[in-house]
DNA sequence: AATTAGGCTGCAATCGTTTGCATAGATTAC
DNA sequence: GTAATCTATGCAAACGATTGCAGCCTAATT
């Protein structure tokens, strides 16, 4: 037999006959839960040997005999909508300390390849699932449900409740938004919500429903409408509608920043100026809403945070799939910038 | 023997006893490369049973046999860097669309995590690496070179040309700035460089001497620094640095838009206007740079298109290793904005 | 008709770990 | 002093695929 030219990485094999023990000894020795079978003193010097050869365990092999691969799925929606790569990065790197990894996919929001990346996943036997995505009614997330692979929702969640989700408290945020505009003295405040399919959407636009009343704001059916998608040209579209109700109102509330950003187009087109003619809110904080003209009044949400705590709550429901879910929401902070102002007169 | 009660998916031998044929045989007719080996009534069947059976096969038992993984580590800096979602992004459509799934680190711009990176994921078996993080001089890029593990550079790259890279042409992208300054009629232009342990601070820097000689700018050493880091403070204190000098410039380059955005953080402090006082240019043009007061005349870089390259790259590197290397350099197009105007008498 | 060639398919080893079970030796109990 | 109980380790069978080799069958060659 002739010797590979190649290095090779040196597996438990040889590890087991450089120490003088069985493979099987030195699974044990480096495998936690199972460290104290063996005593003290060969498991030192299989410790020893095994990372004087530089030896690390092949997690294919592993992953295959056991069927844990400590390897995690993540789906987001659009990579670059800035409101996720935080989320990634908080959920990467939890994983990361705990020995996991994530393996990220964009479905650019396409349903059928998300089908197929959850497929792709499952079968890569991924440990768990991260959906950014997810819509109120979502036959991918009841799959996975019944599937029985752990899965944890972040930023959006469904309306059944038997699903872990990560979101962001949006009636909290909504009523913060209201609450600034009323005491600055608005009381006519049209409202710019989201798309109604997702849990934001719609959350949002029974908050602001809700609160309006409470806060005393005339509530006015016309002066609420709901884009189609989060963007700015959906915003601006929506604000125009507004406009042409000839209704009168002296703020707007969107559920958005791209939505509020929409706003602030529509109002340069139609020469009136912010927050003088119109006061705007938005939602989210994304980066830079604080440089435009003007620096957008808004809800922050802790993103880095959202993807920490829908790491944590998965690697739970990974260790203990019994585990009950739960629904963890965390609080929006109002952040006033240049954008809403006292109503002219 | 009992049937356990959860339904787990069809393996290899499930298919081959349900056809009546032997699990290599299922193999064979599974995989392209070997499809011909078997005949065609046989292989019909055994597709159509695999698919009745709702058989895919297992990555982990596949590679731990083949060494291949189908997976590919991606290390980035830093994800909220506006700059790297998008390139995640090309990088993660083209490898899907191969059948190859992306495993995402950012290494939070640490050395030492990013060795811990590479470890964890050669442990894992990655076919091969994308890195979006490298210093010109990189002892983690050569370990990786000597390990012979497939490697593409994205968005920089290294001083030795023995790697495979996708870049933007740095040059190109100063020559444009320095002659849409000089077109517009400045002669003294302060340069703002990013920091010079990366390629794109060092090209741009040199690029910026060599063709603004060529274009008849007076290069004056004051009025050229170097930020330690692409940062918006960073800039800032850089602007304010070229103001101390008392060195009279008109303009002034940045090597990246957030130095740029500095730029306007220092101008506003001084009471100094944009671009009556002085002109900036940036680089990278990140979004929402098209609403910043003024807005931002920068280079656009086609970041998607810098992932899409460089996984393809990766990928004809994974086929044939000895694919000889590569450096691509994408061009970056100048995007006038309000920012850059004749300088004032 | 006998021989050879070639085309298909099966056999069994292998990839690197894990883990239930067996066993040998040490320790304790009676 | 023997039996019973532990403890620490080894044995060998998985996990689910791939692939060199062998063998059978049919077809082609002489």
């Amino acid at each position: 037999m002739i010797h590979s030219m190649v290095k090779i990485r040196a597996n438990i094999k040889d590890v087991a006959s450089r120490a003088g023990v069985h493979p099987s000894t030195v699974s044990r020795v480096l495998n936690p839960a199972t460290r104290s079978m063996v005593s003290d003193g060969l498991a030192q010097k299989i410790i020893r040997t095994a990372d004087e050869m530089g030896y690390r365990r092949n997690p294919l092999a592993s992953g295959l005999r056991t069927r844990r691969t400590f390897t995690v799925g993540v789906i987001i929606p659009d990579l670059t909508n800035p409101v996720f790569p935080p989320i990634v990065r908080g959920v990467e790197h939890t994983l990361d300390s705990q020995g996991y990894i994530a393996i990220l996919a964009d479905s650019g929001n396409k349903q059928r390849s998300e089908q197929a990346l959850i497929e792709n996943m499952t079968a890569r036997q991924v440990d768990g699932l991260i959906l950014a995505a997810a819509n109120r009614k979502d036959p991918l997330v009841d799959r996975c449900i019944d599937q029985g692979i752990p899965l944890v929702l972040v930023n959006r969640t469904v309306d059944k409740h038997n699903v872990t989700a990560v979101i962001n408290d949006d009636e909290l945020g909504i009523d913060l938004a209201v609450g600034h505009l009323a005491e600055l003295g608005h009381r006519q405040i049209a409202y710019i919500g989201g798309p109604q399919r997702t849990s934001t959407g719609y959350a949002r636009y029974r908050a602001f429903l809700k609160t309006a009343k409470k806060a005393g704001i005339t509530i006015d059916r016309d002066l609420i409408t709901n884009a189609r998608e989060y963007s700015e040209p959906a915003g601006q579209s929506s604000f125009h509608e507004l406009i042409k109700t000839g209704k009168h109102f002296t703020a707007v509330l969107a559920a958005n920043d791209l939505l509020a950003l929409g706003c602030y187009d529509a109002l340069e087109e139609l020469g009136m100026r912010c927050p003088e003619d119109i006061s705007v809110t938005g939602f989210n904080d994304m980066p830079y809403v604080d440089r435009f003209v003007p620096p957008l009044t808004t809800l922050h949400i802790p993103h880095d945070e959202l993807g920490v705590q829908a790491a944590m709550l998965l690697l739970e429901r990974i260790q203990n799939p019994d585990t009950p879910t739960k629904q963890l929401r965390l609080e929006p902070r109002l952040v006033v910038r240049g954008s809403t102002a006292v109503p002219s007169a």
